[in-house]
DNA sequence: ATTATCTATAGATCTATAGATAATGC
DNA sequence: ATTATCTATAGATCTATAGATAATGC
């Protein structure tokens, strides 16, 4: 029964990678820990001999399904030539909208974090913050604009289109939210609505 | 223990109006149909003669809080001289911000309802297409755009930056995405980012 | 000997149902 | 007589804990 501490701590981060998927796409209150524990290959007695509580879990699982979000970003934009429409356009991609265990908290968990403690809230604060950076560099640069002002609109309006996108029972405004989203966020990066 | 048929209609309303402040609070998943009726002044056993489900309750709950929001959309532009600068600076207001079993269902409920059965996500369908309606009102017509392609840019803007200013940790920043959005809805409607 | 994981279980809570109670409405 | 609401409860599930099991690590 017993097993390696290296093989332990695989286990313990499995775990964790398997929250941040079911947490986003059943919420936090949509999964139990039994079903968590069962999503790593294990059994629910376990658990808390590796956390402290199910809170516990789900600030590790928000921490590590934001910095998951940040490589993705990281990494597309790394691969293109125009980085930043890269990632808008693969955030505000029909194929993002269907993926919501492996696509960014925020837009999976949104409404679900807000009700959270402050203290669990911490890792959204981080990854929030990671998303705005990378945005920051992505954007042109215009004078008069603080850094993050823009950021954080671009970020605002990816999230709520994708939210909304999801919400969406008719086929064809899903899609259109996306498109004008993904329209908007361009023009806005690219300085056309300034002062 | 019986009461008047009027009664029973007040009643079951009053479930309805607790429901849809309650779940705005906690979520569809974080109260119970005891506490939900507990709210209304009831006990739990009557539910079942009143609505057919939880799900049916949510879906209720859901209509009657977009239903009321829209309305309130109504009144705050009717009652001002600048109808859509006074819907924007109270849905992007602190005050919105705190008040969320009271505001916008789709802030305070997005990721939530994106997890409904296509069913029970119909309400959500019919809000948002009568916040577009209003907001097409209130924005001055230009040319080339279709209708509602400013409106679902506004609308997903102003939800995802009160649903992150609600995650945030850090009070500035989170006044600050308040801010910034509401600055860009303005330039966003004005007309300042057409092509 | 230590310990990672297992089975088993406590105690609370959840949705849903059954049947009792007591006031309305005919 | 009908029925709106109540108390009581079934059966499932939830978080958390206790103690058994069996393999690791000294």
């Amino acid at each position: 029964m017993r097993v390696s501490r290296a093989q332990a701590e695989a286990n313990r981060e499995t775990v964790i990678d398997v929250a941040s998927r079911l947490f986003r796409e059943h919420g936090f209150d949509g999964i139990g820990l039994k079903d968590l524990m069962k999503g790593a290959g294990l059994t629910q007695g376990g658990f808390y001999k590796q956390f402290e509580s199910k809170d516990d879990l789900v600030a590790l699982a928000s921490g590590r399904a934001m910095e998951s979000a940040v490589r993705r970003w990281s990494r597309v934009a790394a691969g293109s030539p125009d980085p930043l429409e890269a990632v808008v356009d693969l955030y505000l991609s029909p194929g993002h909208r269907e993926e919501k265990g492996g696509g960014c908290p925020l837009a999976a968990l949104g409404s679900d974090a807000a009700r959270l403690s402050e203290e669990v809230r911490a890792p959204f604060q981080n990854g929030i913050e990671a998303h705005l950076q990378i945005l920051d560099e992505l954007i042109p640069t215009s004078d008069g604009a603080k850094p993050h002002d823009k950021a954080m609109v671009i970020l605002s309006l990816m999230v709520g289109a994708v939210t909304i996108s999801r919400i969406l029972t008719d086929q064809r405004m899903s899609e259109r939210v996306l498109e004008t989203a993904t329209d908007a966020v361009k023009r806005i990066a690219g300085g056309a609505d300034e002062e």
